[in-house]
DNA sequence: GTAATTGTAAACCAATTGGTATACTATAAC
DNA sequence: GTTATAGTATACCAATTGGTTTACAATTAC
């Protein structure tokens, strides 16, 4: 297998530095997670978590400059909900290299199992 | 949609911590992109890149940590090469939302048809 | 043996990170 | 109009990051 990856797709570095290090963090995850079963203001987003609401502000910011996220301002809420474009570009990138790992796990499964008939 | 997420496989957030900020670096990315094309010494991965070998050497510890390159020291060379179980990982996290993206592009992209016609 | 090569270790640096507390703005409720 | 609520802004903090330079250890080549 030798697949040369030229970076095909033109996901610019920036977009994906700003996805990954979105994702990097447990919290921003459990946010998207949470956003995931539908939209939610600031201060519902902010409640489960033992930090403050500036905190969780910073977070939403950063899952929104990676495109994860954007806001519709009402009064004075702000509804949050997920933007699925940028995670469909880190699945993307991910999947340029699925054909590696699902070869190399199948073949690693291969070994364990021939060592297994020994 | 309601897909109630529970982080169900048990990818500790640790590692996906590890995962996910180890591939938000560009330079990381490449190392691994070109991991891709097969295992290659230490030097051989740093020469393309305009950075010294001590900083490869700590991008390498990086992923190393993250689960996603293993090393076989050689003499005074050592060489690496890629382990997907990590990778997969990831992809697995993302996965979780495949459904959740795919269902909202297809809408997105219903709308902006719907509106071509108008 | 001496010199070159491969790589790490350690010390340092500026920038970024995730967090805080406090102050503030703006909207909503009474 | 006063008070409570939702959220941001700012200033600060300690820890981490990505990079450097210099020094070092170990293997290989001559």
């Amino acid at each position: 297998m030798t697949l040369t990856v030229t970076n095909d797709r033109n996901l610019p570095d920036e977009a994906l530095d700003r996805v990954f290090h979105a994702l990097s963090d447990r919290t921003r995850r459990a946010l998207i997670a949470r956003l995931l079963e539908g939209p939610a203001s600031v201060k519902e987003l902010a409640d489960p978590f033992p930090v403050t609401l500036p905190a969780i502000g910073k977070h939403l910011r950063v899952l929104e400059a990676a495109g994860l996220m954007h806001r519709e301002i009402r009064g004075r809420t702000h509804i949050c909900s997920l933007t699925p474009e940028a995670l469909s570009d880190a699945a993307s990138w991910l999947q340029t290299y699925r054909m590696f790992w699902e070869e190399s796990l199948a073949s690693l499964a291969n070994e364990a199992e021939r060592k297994e008939g020994d």
